[in-house]
DNA sequence: CACTTACGTAAGAAGCTGCTTACCTTAAGT
DNA sequence: ACTTAAGGTAAGCAGCTTCTTACGTAAGTG
């Protein structure tokens, strides 16, 4: 799911992906409607899209049909939905840090540096 | 919009994303959440999501509060939704020339190569 | 006013990405 | 068998990202 968000990223796979939205696409004809660049490039890119479970890929003799998994969108909405929605419980727990770091800054420093996140304190020379 | 997809590509920018989704949270706070880089490097995502419109900061004092500006997500989900029904008439020609790409091949290497999509057919040495 | 907290910005290192050219393999045609 | 079409893979390069350290600045506190 990581990977069809990064993949989505992409405007040319955005482009290639809409392309194989309704149909299936051999590799040379996608390429084709990207003049700007190379047909490896846009090998590549239907790779990622591949690995990315966004395509779908057919062998026909020599050439490769594509044609986009549509289901694999779906599945990504309903991710990015869960996402917001869930882990809300341990929200709480950091607004609550939150404010606790408002009022007890004073004491708080006393023990440790809250901006010090590293523990190396490497003195330098 | 485009900007939104690329923010949210990061991991790390969705986890800060879903901490300030339902509260705001001061950055001190939001880069504690994450011990394993430096607070600048949080500071940074936060610029990035806020570029993308998806942050709202607020200050308070010398604390920038930061919270999800939700509105953005459900556009993207909107944009996602409209990005794949769209353009589908254009999708038509595409498919003819697939099948004319099949059927004129022979006839169409008479006069031009298909693969050769560069201009430049430098010979080398 | 001196000090500290909160937090952004600058500059540079390291790694990832997308592109290009060159090459290789597989399936058809003849 | 030879040739061509289709298309993936390899290697390398340029540019973008992300991170780090160091520094700068605005707002409170004594």
């Amino acid at each position: 799911m990581d990977a069809a968000l990064k993949a989505l990223a992409e405007p040319r796979r955005r482009a290639i992906l809409k392309l194989v939205w309704s149909q299936e696409l051999p590799a040379t004809v996608i390429a084709e409607q990207f003049p700007e660049v190379s047909r490896p490039a846009v090998s590549q890119h239907l790779r990622v899209l591949k690995d990315a479970d966004l395509l779908v890929e057919r062998r026909d003799g020599t050439r490769r049909l594509y044609s986009a998994n549509t289901m694999t969108m779906s599945d990504l909405r309903t991710f990015l939905d869960d996402y917001w929605t869930s882990g809300l419980d341990r929200l709480r727990d950091v607004a609550e840090a939150a404010e606790q770091a408002k009022r007890t800054v004073r004491s708080d420093i006393d023990n440790h540096r809250p901006d010090d996140r590293s523990g190396n304190t490497k003195g330098s020379t």
